[in-house]
DNA sequence: GTTGAACCTATAGTAACTACAGGTTTTATA
DNA sequence: TATAAAACCTGTAGTTACTATAGGTTCAAC
């Protein structure tokens, strides 16, 4: 075996990922079906450590295998142009202060009831916490 | 019935909730096993509805179910102390922080990498958002 | 040639739902 | 009061993105 060459534990260590998750990659699609030994064992190049690299990062980043499968045909594909990467990376991000939003609110309500506590419970008709979450939306 | 009490599907739709989810809250133990009509239907309180909104955008905030279950014993257990209430708040807040660390790091990320993107119509060979996620990084 | 680590496939379990099947209750209308 | 449709019931299976386990095979070093 070449030196750029190597099994699926390698490739997992490599890239901080579980030899069970590689496999579940291939069964999504994400990841090619390699090549393999005579016994049956999966051979991996570096661009398939570079492409699991890719996966586990935009995982970090918040897009599910869906979208990592879109990203990825901006890759695997021709025809693509660089302004729907960035649609899909600041529609992510959007996503992602909604998020922030919500906590800020949810922290500023719990520091409320540190700040008010003083002793008993509160009843479910006067927490401040379940006010707090409490908020009709539209 | 009265005005204040109401069928599965009427808190659902209240609480922007399917019904299978409130089945689902209930079997976890976060709702309440409700009394039932002769025939075995389910009578919800507006305290239920507001319960069930309060668990909806816990949810929504990121907390799983066995951390709605600690906010809820603000509001279940009367027999806190004011210290011991004070102290699951606090590492409550200390939870929400580091999801809320989280988020802006993620966001900085996916921000750094959008700002260098022109998008539009230029080649995806050019793309610095797949460069960032591709490129091998130290 | 033997051993032990690493690999293989297949299945089941996890969280937090969601969907479906097959049956019962409620309730509005004829 | 009878009936029909909507809403409810329980129970099971499917979803996502893994993770864990079982039982068997291959690799590679000694």
């Amino acid at each position: 075996m070449k030196q750029t060459e190597f099994f699926i534990g390698q490739l997992a260590k490599h890239t901080n990922c579980k030899v069970e998750t590689i496999h579940y990659y291939e069964k999504t699609g994400i990841m090619p079906k390699p090549p393999r030994t005579e016994g049956g064992h999966r051979i991996y190049s570096l661009s398939d450590a570079k492409r699991l690299k890719f996966i586990r990062r935009s995982r970090e980043l918040g897009f599910n295998i869906g979208q990592i499968k879109e990203l990825l045909k901006f890759i695997d594909e021709s025809g693509h142009y660089c302004g729907e990467v960035k649609t899909m990376a600041m529609q992510q991000t959007i996503e992602v202060q909604k998020k922030i939003d919500d906590l800020l609110r949810l922290k500023k309500a719990l520091n409320e009831v540190i700040c008010e506590c003083k002793g008993g419970g509160y009843s479910i008709d006067d927490c401040p916490i379940i006010d707090a979450l409490y908020v009709e939306k539209q």
